[in-house]
DNA sequence: CTGAATTTTCAGTAATTTCTGAAAATTATA
DNA sequence: TATAATTTTCAGAAATTACTGAAAATTCAG
């Protein structure tokens, strides 16, 4: 398979930015191919693609589903497995907020958590201890929030976002608001 | 200098989840060292706390600087700079969100409309560009939307961020609320 | 100005991460 | 169940990223 020159500038951006999304150079191209390809792929296809070895691919695919960026399809009459992505670009933005949350925030909640059982030994410690509370406030409150926006349908999202600076609007009728 | 147990586990922690957050190990070292001290701390007492040569501190702080999130002090008839967090977590967390849009957003919209005002060379290409204008769509109210929050005060944040469950209803009302 | 204190830069090295090819494991058809 | 197709694993190699010490640059008190 053979990339488009629009295709393949896309997919080296992606390979580009790979590394600063969490993913890495190989991750971010073949999700760019993935995305941008209408029709389900298999393994050497994006091997061949992007010019990389199979088994990096099978690497990568492994990775992918971990991440639950992509969907195993089976073609009649063809033993290979074929992947897409998400047809709603808001599915896979959904999926990234919540795996990013998992992988980035949950595990230094805990690790807050842990922090703030320990007894203070010195006064140091109990300043550490402050920010250290404050952290984990702001953070659990990110964490659950986000775990709003995850159950919410695209739609409902799409609203959100598209509020602007209705936002701050909103959020000062919001106590008349809730009253009811 | 050297840290306490609290501060010590917290800092390898940190330590751990750098790359995880575009930084790196060192990085996430040392500003979890400034941010749990509360005296301002210079380049020799973070080399010794974390062990790290002096020159890593250099080029690490000058990397925090890029990201806005330490504050250069002087302490009078002392020569050497010394460094802080800023007091409020909201801030650090506005400024991180800040930093993250334009080294994780701003340069692939920029891509994506690129790739939007070529020519499409065949239906592969139609299809992908229609990708694109989603992606890029999506991007761009991230982006703004992240824009309306950094603006916001930090108590309107955690107003927004407390809201929890409301937040749907709230949605559901906008019109309403709206039209005044 | 001068020179000591401090910070920054950078070439080389060390550590980490990513990638490959070969072999092992799995899967599914006949 | 045997075997051919396919995927996965993994040790070593390649590439990338991070770190160090020495030297250069900058800063500032006298």
């Amino acid at each position: 398979m053979k990339l488009s020159p629009l295709s393949q500038s896309l997919v080296l951006h992606f390979g580009e930015m790979g590394s600063r999304w969490g993913l890495n150079r190989t991750l971010g191209q073949m999700y760019a191919v993935i995305v941008l390809t209408e029709s389900p792929l298999n393994a050497d296809q994006i091997s061949e693609a992007l010019q990389i070895s199979r088994s990096n691919v099978s690497m990568g695919l492994k990775e992918l589903k971990s991440w639950n960026l992509i969907k195993l399809q089976h073609i009649p009459g063809d033993r290979k497995e074929y992947f897409t992505a998400p047809e709603d670009v808001w599915e896979i933005a959904k999926t990234l907020l919540v795996e990013r949350r998992k992988r980035e925030l949950d595990p230094t909640l805990t690790s807050l958590r842990d922090a703030l059982l320990q007894e203070p030994s010195s006064s140091e410690d109990e300043y550490a201890q402050q920010r250290i509370r404050e952290m984990h406030d702001l953070m659990e409150m990110i964490s659950s929030w986000s775990g709003e926006l995850e159950n919410m349908s695209s739609g409902k999202l799409a609203t959100l976002l598209t509020l602007g600076s209705g936002l701050s609007k909103i959020l000062e009728a919001k106590d008349r608001l809730l009253k009811k």
